[in-house]
DNA sequence: CGGATCGTCATCGTATACGATTTCGGATAC
DNA sequence: GTATCCGAAATCGTATACGATGACGATCCG
């Protein structure tokens, strides 16, 4: 027998754990969306135990909220867990770039400032700027940053935390267009910082810096009459 | 019929995740130990599916690991996985001790200092020093102060990583029990810069410095022979 | 006409069943 | 004595089945 048909077989739970994540994160399923057991599994071609079960691992992730003999939903993001999840984030983040900074090759800051580029374009594009396609610029930007941190635990919590958010994402630049020609220019200066070799506290402000500058941004528009005081970290 | 029965009790896929959650806190189950589907189904007078859950659950939290067609079995934690993990909750909790710096209620210090007395006093034990009863004491101090964070996220972060290292916890202070004596004065430290309400960031960085102090006295008994540099955030 | 009650349907929660896979010990060959 | 192979036992993975629970609408009463 081969060897890769066992090994590299994906369980059903684990396929359809994949499935309902990645609809989830393409925001086909949006918050709020029911998860129905007997749905998904007719959809799978699978029995509902291995979707149960993936479900259930969503839910410890954060990303599913079960409700006993209810069912299942897209977890909701209201503006409190939201600004609180961003904050995380913003903290997470800014320490795995911190020490990822003296590991990034040429090549990687290259390929960010490709993409901050590729961003800034979008921003004055003839049909209009694309929230959606910025958010997920914005991702591969941040993600090429923080991934070559040498803390792999930090990167787990770190992609964690962001398909948390990516529920609400798109909404930020959306609602802040503003805010996307701020973050292009926020982008150049941290990857400038990385590059001179900056030392690691004074990435890791910086990046804190620029994801504050998104909550803050965010914060406005949900609470338009209040001037919400962000924590000074 | 009663309103609490329904609402309040627990599925037993829930019952069965904290069953094993606990066991694997008080150390009844050790790193490596194997959890088979049917031996815990029997011990809890239920099927195996909802054990099935509960051990996904788990998984998705890092205790657990679960290999295809073999079993799971609490999270072996090497060296490497348990420096990245401390360090990842050296950070995040030393945000959230920040921040709920102000928050934090003259009963609450007191407590802090409590504790942190009960810790100075099992050092010099007439039965000699128990390095279980210290952790735990330990972990009550810290919890105290970061438990306050007003960023609910931060909280739950900090609480599944010290989860997540639960496992080795005790060796630490257990090989090298100078180390206890230091972490003792460093707490006090800690409340004094609380108390005189220090800048959030100093708190911050003395959070960091403490813990870091933690991972290295660790990696000295792991690797005596090679200084361990550690990444300075 | 509004609100309470009851029955039905959709869906969940878990037990049971069984095929699939791995593990492990013993038998066999060298 | 060691290596290899085979078969049984242990365990996993999932389908199916069915009781339990909650949602929702129809009906009945005031």
């Amino acid at each position: 027998m081969t060897e890769t048909d066992s090994r590299l077989a994906l369980s059903k739970s684990q396929r359809a754990y994949r499935w309902i994540k990645e609809r989830i994160a393409s925001q086909q399923f949006t918050p709020g969306y029911r998860l129905v057991l007997g749905t998904i599994a007719a959809e799978l071609q699978m029995s509902v135990v291995p979707v149960r079960e993936a479900i259930r691992q969503l839910e410890a992730e954060g990303l599913v909220t079960f409700e006993r003999n209810v069912g299942a939903h897209v977890s909701m993001v209201d503006e409190r867990r939201y600004s609180a999840s961003m904050q995380a984030l913003s903290l997470v983040e800014a320490a795995a770039v911190a020490l990822a900074a003296p590991e990034l090759s040429a090549a990687d800051l290259r390929r960010a400032r490709e993409i901050n580029q590729h961003m800034r374009d979008g921003l004055d594009h003839p049909r209009g700027f694309d929230p959606h396609a910025f958010t997920v610029l914005n991702q591969e930007f941040h993600a090429t940053l923080y991934r070559a941190c040498p803390n792999p635990r930090l990167v787990e919590l770190v992609d964690a935390e962001w398909a948390r958010l990516g529920n609400m994402r798109d909404s930020i630049f959306a609602f802040v267009p503003d805010r996307a020609r701020e973050s292009v220019t926020e982008h150049d200066a941290i990857v400038d910082l990385i590059e001179r070799g900056a030392p690691v506290t004074e990435i890791e402000q910086q990046m804190r810096r620029h994801r504050a500058g998104t909550l803050q941004a965010f914060l406005s528009t949900t609470h338009p009459d209040q001037t919400v005081t962000l924590p000074e970290l």
